[in-house]
RNA sequence: GGGCAGGUGGCCGAGCGGCCAAUGGCAUCAGACUGUAAAUCUGACGGACUACGUCCUACGGGGGUUCAAAUCCCUCCCUGCCCA
């Protein structure tokens, strides 16, 4: 299999260095490499267009090498940035580097196609010599030629021009020296793979465009050697928005920071025009299974949006995982939460916000909105009392009964242990009692 | 350095002595309709409360004038534009 192909039909595809790349790859399978930059301690959704093209190159046969960027992480790239970033420290980086490492080898971790490599930029930007790197390096770019780079163009300025207005970027806040450099070492990470391991095919977002040129360049230029590029669209949504936000922040991949449950929902929920789009990305179900999906969509099941689900969770958390936000989906959206049975109701917790009280805590009626404000449903005490004034609370999937203001009490808990919170249809709180 | 224009709620943007917790738009949240969608419509949208009302905190920071200031004065900080 090709992989040039396969990423094409899937459309994740966006530029490529050479016309006939899909030849080339047919000839021989080429070592490719991609760079993550340790940013936070955990890809987010976004992430996942780089890593499914890991996997696919590694599934088609290729060597993989995942660059960890622990020496341009402490620089910053600048591309795709508006504005100059905040240097991190050295141990902020390193232990991120390595939360990253670990799970992007869990991603990897199959069996289709030969082991991934693990490399860390900082083993040999760490040893470059400044004069070294400047005369090895440097001389080999034209700053006339940089500033005219999108990443680096963005930040400049208006130029103050004699007919009054200046065009272009829109008043740029700028850019260090350090962060000018930035492509100057992915370039030097490019030469230094291609050297090591023979690596010549970098791939990465479409942002990345500009750095993996200049890396090709100078592998050109030093080794006179010949290497290639491949970019990929960014996540963005039919309306032209970055994602991998939802309204809590990012969905990350970590579960401790975007819970199984929350990654699953944020599939289920993606909009009928950016499904299609996904089930290519995201997952490895064939051209036929998504054509015939494509014609499910918009026929009211969501059927297609529940595989997209169903699939990235098992990729990402595993099938075990993957049932269990899948179960518990079932569960909250049934609309009869009364009669699911107590033991499901309590696995929920590790899914959905929930907290615990003690019977002692429930000896006396608790109001409702300051329950809701401690389980986190709503923000202040005013926010729950607007959000029951308007019918967006459910207990147990009920509207609270007394108008005025609602108490709950042991008596509301399903079987004495269990209370499901709702506010509006899809924000889900457990409140749990203690037992022991 | 000189001149000018500004800094208002998550953002944009009105208001320019009392009727201003502050018009409007966007975003957000809930409801209706649906498909846990989109679009649309309705409502809410600083906080606290023994609440169709009361109180507190808010219009860059500080100080002042006034019965009363987002609105006037002083001062400081910051931003944009123009001229050197």
């Amino acid at each position: 299999m090709n992989v040039f192909h396969e990423l094409q039909w899937r459309g994740l595809v966006h530029q490529a260095t050479a016309e006939n790349l899909a030849e080339v790859l047919d000839k021989e399978k080429l070592p490719m490499y991609i760079g993550f930059d340790p940013t936070a301690t955990s890809l987010h959704a976004g992430s996942l267009i780089p890593l499914m093209a890991l996997r696919q190159f590694k599934r088609c046969g290729h060597q993989v090498i995942v660059l960890i960027g622990g020496a341009t992480g402490l620089i910053g790239d600048p591309s795709g940035k508006s504005e100059e970033r905040n240097l991190e420290t050295i141990d902020t980086v390193r232990a991120r580097g390595d939360a990253m490492r670990r799970q992007i080898e869990r991603f990897l971790n199959t069996d289709d196609g030969p082991p991934p490599k693990f490399v860390n930029n900082i083993d040999w930007l760490g040893e470059f010599k400044l004069l070294e790197f400047l005369r090895d390096i440097g001389k080999h770019f034209s700053v006339n030629e940089m500033i005219h780079k999108d990443s680096v163009k963005k930040r400049f300025g208006a130029p103050p021009s004699p007919a009054g207005r200046g065009e272009g970027g829109e008043g740029g806040t700028g850019i260090s020296y350090t962060e000018f450099t930035y492509m100057l070492l992915q370039a030097t990470d490019f030469l230094e793979l291609y050297r090591r391991h023979g690596c010549k095919i970098q791939c990465g977002a479409s942002d990345q465009w500009g750095n993996i040129c200049e890396g090709m360049e100078l592998i050109r230029r030093i080794d006179r050697g010949q290497a290639y590029g491949l970019t990929m669209p960014l996540l963005t949504n039919s309306e032209g928005k970055k994602m991998g936000k939802s309204e809590k922040g990012a969905v990350w991949l970590d579960p401790a920071q975007t819970s199984p449950y929350a990654f699953y929902q944020f599939w289920v929920n993606m909009a009928d025009a950016d499904v299609g789009r996904f089930l290519r990305w995201f997952t490895f179900l064939d051209e036929a299974v998504i054509k015939d999906l494509d014609q499910k969509i918009g026929s009211g099941e969501r059927i297609a949006q529940k595989t997209l689900a169903q699939e990235i969770t098992s990729l990402v958390h595993g099938t075990d995982e993957m049932e269990n936000a899948k179960r518990a989906s079932e569960a909250l959206f049934s609309g009869d939460i009364a009669s699911l049975p107590v033991a499901l109701l309590r696995q929920l917790a590790k899914d959905v916000d929930s907290i615990t009280l003690t019977p002692q805590e429930l000896a006396s009626a608790i109001p409702l909105i300051d329950l809701l404000v401690k389980c986190g449903a709503c923000s202040s005490k005013a926010d729950a009392r607007r959000n029951l004034s308007q019918k967006g609370i459910r207990l147990n999937g009920k509207q609270p009964a007394s108008a005025d203001n609602p108490t709950v009490t042991a008596a509301d808990f399903l079987e004495g242990e269990v209370l499901v919170l709702q506010r509006g249809k899809r924000n889900n709180y457990l409140v749990l009692v203690d037992m022991r």
